[in-house]
RNA sequence: GGCCCGUUCGUCUAGUGGUUAGGACAUCAGGUUUUCAUCCUGAAAGCAGGGGUUCGAUUCCCCUACGGGCUACCA
């Protein structure tokens, strides 16, 4: 018997953004799947058209497109952005397989499996108020389960309002098994004969998962915690249509600092909103995809194919995780400093516009910063200083120490004449600055400190800031002298 | 309320019937150093609690506590 094609997918409601579990999410199903050399597809799960947002399928492929999780098959954006659907298993939008979905049902319906149900909201609402008041499960009263096959004809030709629901056994448990959590049970009696087919003649989202993960030939079906409690109408789905249980897997969920679910009140939630911020998508990648897995616990760093290579869904772990950025900004810094420099400018640079100078030097005022940032966007509050002309030194000591004004006065001039004699082609390299400063130290006998603090506080007029070697090599000769002068002047 | 899941340093985690319970981020202290960043060294910090089982439990079982999920014609 030839091994099954291993397929995963990742199906997402488009109701606005996408959340950042769900990036997990998609991340496991991908890596799942490429690991075993099989498919990763995007399908959209829009039964509900009421929750549907405008342009969200495109906000949703855009960010995955710029997380590099790309599906082989399904809904994907092509070269102009327009939503396109690919491979043979599809329509791969959910509320285009309406029909299918209506087949299904009516499938089920003859083998008694499932049933028309008549009963209004309202009657809906008086039963549960009358349930919550004595204190019983709330839950639908099997008022339709049984009605006569005459009647149910007559009222459906009348065309009275009706759903679909599951008829599900009234005792006896069900196991689910899950890969991460192992053998998990339920009472057949505590649960609902859940709808599958709502009034619309949409499928909720339990006829119409299950029907095109099977349609679609899904293997596996990971996806959030939260559908571990319905998981037993799923498999009754399953086994009523005689289909092969797929293998699932819950995903522990993401928590705020607080431990509660993670949520917009809390901070960001949406993807895109790290990325905006100028999270790089290996850092995001690398640090969710560590969030609730860990193939060995001495190593922080992996590249996304080491990742696919290692994934092992059955050691993922059981708890919650909560998501601190303090990691993330270590990671993100961590991929800043290693990605190749035109990348890094280009990643920069817009953040230095506001600014006249020229290219050259705003790229040696953002290679001063590579290592001293967690986002590019910092670059423009970090490096201010640096490219107004006018200096404020008046929060700042120019002086070291308990040295005197002509001490720092000596210092400054020596300083000048010593920078205006830099060969031009040298005025930019700090490595021979730091040697050239030093030698200027040295011949004059002073000290290290009591030179280099005033110097490199009439440079930048900063408490802290990078040394006044790479100072200078970031602004050349002329500006260099110019400031120490500036300085020399408030002394 | 009912059902289900979970619980190792502050956080992410590794791990085992016998370990000095390991790593990383964050924190703190030193070192390098003119300040900052980097880098190096070190420190503090954890098996939720109570019962079993066992020669021995953080690990296996039960209970409790706490946290979370579900309980829709939402996904």
């Amino acid at each position: 018997m030839p091994e099954k094609r291993i397929r995963t997918r990742f199906a997402p409601s488009p109701t606005g953004y996408l959340h950042i579990g769900g990036v997990r999410t998609a991340l496991y199903a991908e890596f799942v799947a490429k690991q075993a050399g099989g498919d990763f597809l995007l399908r959209i799960e829009d039964t509900d058209q009421s929750r549907y947002v405008e342009g969200a399928v495109e906000s949703l492929c855009s960010v995955m497109k710029q997380l590099g999780i790309e599906p082989v098959e399904g809904v994907w954006l092509d070269d102009t952005d327009k939503i396109i659907q690919k491979g043979d298993h599809g329509p791969y939008i959910q509320s285009e397989r309406k029909h299918i979905h209506q087949e299904y049902a009516k499938k089920l319906i003859e083998m008694d499996k499932a049933y028309y149900c008549f009963c209004t909201a309202e009657r809906l609402d008086e039963v549960r108020k009358m349930q919550e008041l004595t204190k019983r499960p709330t839950g639908y009263d099997g008022h339709c389960r049984n009605l006569d096959a005459d009647e149910v004809k007559k009222r459906l030709e009348a065309g009275e309002q009706h759903v679909v629901r599951l008829k599900l056994p009234e005792e006896g448990t069900v196991t689910v098994n899950d890969v991460i959590r192992g053998d998990v049970s339920f009472d057949w009696k505590l649960i609902d004969d859940q709808v599958i087919i709502k009034s619309d003649g949409m499928a909720t989202y339990h006829l119409a998962s299950m029907a095109d993960d099977h349609d679609m030939e899904i293997t596996h079906v990971i996806r959030g915690e939260e559908w571990l409690s319905s998981t037993p109408k799923h498999i009754f789905l399953y086994e009523s249509m005689g289909w092969e249980l797929p293998v699932f897997a819950h995903l522990p969920l993401i928590l705020n600092p607080d431990k509660s679910k993670l949520s917009k009140r809390q901070g960001d939630v949406a993807a895109e909103d790290y990325l905006k911020k100028g999270y790089l998508p290996e850092a995001l990648n690398n640090f969710l995809a560590l969030l609730g897995w860990n193939p060995t616990a001495d190593r922080e760093i992996y590249t996304k194919q080491e990742l696919i290579d290692l994934f092992d869904l059955s050691k993922v772990n059981k708890a919650g995780a909560v998501f601190q950025i303090d990691k993330l900004n270590w990671l993100n810094n961590h991929y800043l400093r290693e990605m190749d420099e035109q990348s890094y400018f280009d990643l920069v640079l817009p953040h230095l516009n506001a600014f006249k100078e020229d290219e050259d030097f705003k790229k040696r005022v953002a290679s001063l910063y590579r290592e001293r940032m967690i986002l590019p966007s910092e670059i423009t509050d970090q490096s201010l200083y640096l490219f107004s002309d006018q200096l404020d030194y008046s929060n700042v000591s120019i002086t070291w120490k308990d040295h005197t004004k002509e001490e720092a006065k000596s210092r400054l001039e020596a300083a000048i004449e010593w920078i205006e004699q830099i060969d031009d082609t040298k005025q930019y390299d700090a490595k021979f600055i730091e040697e050239y400063i030093k030698e200027m130290i040295q011949k004059n006998g002073w000290g290290n400190g009591d030179t280099l603090w005033p110097l490199r506080v009439s440079l930048s007029a900063q408490e802290k800031s990078p040394s006044p070697f790479e100072l200078i090599a970031v602004l050349g000769k002329k500006q260099s002298t110019a400031r120490v002068n500036q300085a020399l002047a408030t002394l």
